[in-house]
DNA sequence: ACCTGAACACCGTTCAAGT
DNA sequence: ACCTGAACACCGTTCAAGT
């Protein structure tokens, strides 16, 4: 019997396994995930080529999870629900972000998804030399309102007095709620300001 | 003579020595840092408590060089001001990025900035219960932008064909100026919104 | 072809020892 | 009081050796 089969490692294994370190609060990295894989750290370079890959897999995997479908929708309702999956995945894996970003995307999926983005931007009016500003606008959007949701319960806390801050911050909501507000108050704002944007066309 | 003396480290030394490292675009850590200042890891923890403690000074080190201390001027431009520099900031460090996420904030500098930041708003109309709604999304903002700026010269490198994305990629304008738009586009989309939300006063 | 084991050059942190 | 030196428990990665 042939032992190297009861392994049967894959690159798909090994990101999905990363991705249960990350969700789980665990310690994440090469060797955590050959340590959950129950293999040794030097096996995975055979299926992958070192972190920063296992890292772009595991980007590839969520985006296949949290990405939608253009289905037969007007371009804001879709743009709306991208950013709001957009950004639920990273406040959902707020540990992957560091390694996320300021990394080259390659992944053939984000891509797909990006691509997705643009059609809809352009099938909606958007002019071709726009789109790519605005897909940049959407993506910085996401991923800022992210990292707020994936902050400490604490985002702030003085340490001495100040004129209005810290009142405010005895007197507010509790974290989750406040950060709810600025998302959907800011997420309003850019829709009105894209269809503001968007070339006039004739009345329906 | 007392050979103390000669090195004579102090918290605010080695927050600098670490911006000279990330600025210079060098390994960053507590061994760089001890490094370049000539001596030895464990040395440093005399002054400070580790890592974390480290990137927080940095953090107050950095807003004490970027901030915007409100003047004569209509809250509008001060948001703006501090926006711009905020994103500057973050772009201009872009390793710091990752350690600067998701911890809460202490630094004295940095709560006072957002206080001026508050009370800006506050004088400008805006009722208190939304104050820390629209500080939190300026920050979010900031924040996303910022890492836009800070990301690979090829954000996206599409590996097989696609509708539209990879057209669009290849007749853009270079990274930077795209990044530069969309952001200017957004800025302005923000302080739009910001203003459309006051609630209404005398006519002047 | 695929996994192991050992090795390498790193980390951040602790702590007894020196002065 | 402040810095060193040694030690500890980790990293990510490479590569010869096993099957």
């Amino acid at each position: 019997m042939d032992r190297r089969r009861i392994v049967g490692l894959t690159p798909t294994l090994i990101a999905d396994a990363g991705l249960e370190l990350v969700e789980g609060a665990e310690p994440f990295g090469v060797n955590a995930i050959a340590r959950k894989l129950g293999v040794r750290p030097s096996s995975l370079y055979k299926h992958v080529s070192g972190l920063d890959d296992i890292v772009e897999l595991m980007r590839g995997r969520l985006v296949e999870r949290y990405r939608t479908l253009p289905a037969d929708q007007p371009w804001d309702a879709f743009v709306e629900d991208v950013v709001r999956r957009q950004r639920r995945m990273y406040a959902d894996h707020p540990a992957l972000l560091p390694f996320l970003i300021g990394k080259t995307i390659t992944s053939p999926t984000v891509i797909d998804a990006y691509d997705d983005l643009a059609v809809a931007l352009q099938s909606g009016g958007f002019p071709d030399d726009e789109i790519l500003t605005l897909v940049g606008m959407i993506d910085a959007f996401a991923l800022g309102f992210g990292l707020e949701l994936a902050s400490p319960e604490q985002v702030w806390q003085p340490e001495a007095p100040t004129q209005l801050f810290g009142k405010l911050l005895a007197g507010s909501q509790s974290g989750p709620e406040r950060v709810e507000r600025s998302f959907e108050l800011a997420l309003d704002v850019l829709l009105v300001a894209l269809r503001d944007r968007l070339p006039s066309r004739d009345q329906e």
